[in-house]
DNA sequence: CATTTATATCTCGATGTCAAGATATTCGTG
DNA sequence: CACGAATATCTTGACATCGAGATATAAATG
């Protein structure tokens, strides 16, 4: 099974104004290449435009969020337990690896949101040094109207893309966050 | 001119150990599709990755840099003045645009960058309100270097994926970041 | 068993970031 | 030229994050 590349994204040179707008990383990367024509600076074209749009996405986050009276981080945790299952609940350190902060903020988090009441602390029955954090009912339901939200203003993000390219994105994407998923890094 | 797809990019549907390894988004997409079966949640598969790789690759590039004696912001603050090349200055307001942060964070970032003696203020002789914040000879070498040791290091997380792979990832990137980019938002 | 090593979570101090507002200067209009 | 709007930068206070170390418990070893 063959198949034709969409001709949006064949390797040709023409003017970018045909396929496409030019972005910052655009103009990053001429800079470098004005600036310091000995090095290859390719690299940057993937990862830097990783990073900055990974920088916009928090920002468009923040307001969808701030409608339902979340924030970012937040919304990170409740939905790690949403996700777990009935009865919603896992450890501290289960949430450490889902969310990539370290224990000192996943502790700090966890105060916040049992004080307002979204999550509550267990302790883990078979291992005293342990702990269990539960989502309240409350907690769920704010979970999933976030996440309603979220979905919404992230198709509206991707309509950039036809279906074939955002499957293309996705694996390409995948590839470069394997290793660091699971070699513990 | 038509290309054919390298057969690591197909869409068909085979176990993923044949093309690659899962990652985290993989099993965060399967626990909302249990979770919540009414919801589309394939946005996720492109904007999660996104989000969590950059995370990955923040944390890579502090390792990178404290070889070299810095930190990430200013590695970004430093190399910024450095591809403006010769005299190396910008504004404070050009310097946000490039850096995504907000002008409270940069007035910091500049007085600390400062008070290393990598950058210099210096009044703007055609804006009273502004200042040109320029970029001090060490504060050059050490952007040179820095950005020699983040480049070895951004090749090896690319080796992952073929020369044309990564021409398609960065152009699929550029997409969806020229919106962000070029509107002002 | 006793001891060492590993694991799970929390504490605490330092720090970087943000958001909102303050100040100073310039621009656009009439 | 006067005046309100826009722009450029800085100030401030609140706050989330990190990193290193502390504490308690569990697992591994001999």
């Amino acid at each position: 099974m063959i198949k034709i590349l969409d001709v949006k994204r064949l390797h040709i040179d023409r003017p970018l104004t045909l396929i496409g707008m030019e972005d910052e990383v655009d103009r990053l990367v001429a800079a470098w290449r004005r600036e310091r024509p000995d090095l290859d600076v390719e690299p940057l074209e993937v990862l830097s435009r990783v990073s900055r749009l990974a920088r916009h996405l928090d920002r468009a986050r923040r307001l969808a969020f701030s409608e339902h009276g979340l924030e970012p981080w937040e919304f990170d945790v409740l939905t790690s337990l949403r996700r777990a299952g009935a009865p919603y609940q896992l450890s501290p350190g289960q949430l450490l690896t889902q969310t990539l902060v370290t224990s000192g903020t996943m502790t700090n988090r966890i105060d916040r949101l049992a004080k307002k009441g979204l999550v509550e602390r267990l302790p883990d029955p078979s291992d005293r040094r342990g702990v269990l954090v539960r989502l309240t009912p409350e907690g769920r339901d704010r979970a999933d109207q976030a996440l309603a939200g979220l979905l919404a203003q992230e198709r509206a993000i991707l309509a950039q893309l036809s279906q074939n390219q955002r499957g293309d994105l996705a694996g390409l994407l995948r590839q470069l966050t394997a290793p660091f998923d699971n070699i513990p890094g």
